[in-house]
DNA sequence: ATATAAATATATCATCCCGATATATAACGA
DNA sequence: TCGTTATATATCGGGATGATATATTTATAT
């Protein structure tokens, strides 16, 4: 799914200015699965406005740049519907931290356990985060989605926790065989 | 982390063509955190080769293309432990089947079911690749990959599972809502 | 009181990545 | 026999990432 699409997507919620969509991917419920910097959101919003999928207007702020509310039109909303109709591509997890783990025997000593418990710390503040979100007044779809996230963050966590000290354990193993080699 | 050190990583394991390395990135242990086409294997390799990270052989074959063997270098060896001894990456999850969940409102009724199941039935899929997966010979760091690898696709199956039902009814009142209305 | 960071708001740019496409042949099954 | 899969390389356009730039206010810290 490209970022036009998404951006479309979070303009079927109300209107928006760049800077609140980039928000909302890095904060909002949009977080967990999705992602876009402004590098890809300002161009998506410029060529949206060229296709007229939506329409934007300039409000002037006192000492700021202009905010440019961008609002979805009926022609915008269809390309989005088109867009949800085609099946979905796959599901991606993609992590460098599991890539350290698999190499784990390249890391020096310490940092095996470090890297695991930083990144336990991590699974855990966002499964916090998704926990307290305000679910009242969500529809169906998103609250599956908020769920859908804290069972697989949740099992991240728990994963970790109760595995990181056997690899510990077996990477500290290694040093001391190599030591008394 | 880019595809160049990812490269070096596969070749630690043993020498490989660009062609094996997306192989592993497919259908190896690989393939449920990190991923990589020709596109992105073909180039790094040849930058690698130009920053003298791997040497080549050629190997003639009949009626084939030229096999490029390639082998990882001391130095290759020495870059690719650098970049593991910084701190990874977040971890990222995207996926175009819960944004389209989000917005369930704007599929056809039909079609969540459809979505849903067919979802299901891929995590469903690569959990039980992962779980045939020999492990025997395995380090400590691919074991400890893979069972989170399977942890994670395992708490996705059993949430699609367990809560598919209510998402669907509840698609199914509100279209009945709508048509009374 | 003053420095420093964070928030608001835009935008660009190089670099890299993804997916599609091209080329060529062997092997295998329908 | 005809289509598909596997082997093996490579390129290319469009798009995404992450860093950087600009400018001001407000909040926090020293």
């Amino acid at each position: 799914m490209d970022v036009r699409t998404v951006c479309l997507g979070v303009l079927t919620l109300g209107d928006a200015t760049g800077y609140e969509i980039r928000k909302m991917f890095e904060e909002g419920p949009f977080q967990y699965f999705t992602d876009a910097g402004f590098g890809s959101i300002y161009p998506a919003l410029k060529k949206l406005h060229d296709e007229a999928y939506v329409t934007l207007r300039e409000q002037a702020q006192d000492n700021r740049p202009d905010k440019k509310v961008y609002t979805i039109t009926p022609a915008g909303r269809a390309a989005f519907t088109a867009a949800l109709g085609k099946a979905p591509g796959l599901d991606k997890f993609r992590s460098d931290f599991l890539l350290a783990i698999f190499f784990e025997h390249f890391l020096p000593p310490g940092m095996i356990e470090e890297t695991i418990e930083e990144r336990a710390r991590w699974y855990r503040e966002k499964l916090e985060h998704m926990q307290s979100c305000d679910r009242a007044g969500w529809g169906a779809g998103p609250v599956f989605v908020n769920q859908f996230g804290q069972a697989i963050y949740g099992a991240a966590v728990k994963f970790l926790e109760e595995n990181r000290d056997t690899l510990i354990e077996s990477a500290a193993d290694r040093y001391e065989t190599e030591a008394t080699k």
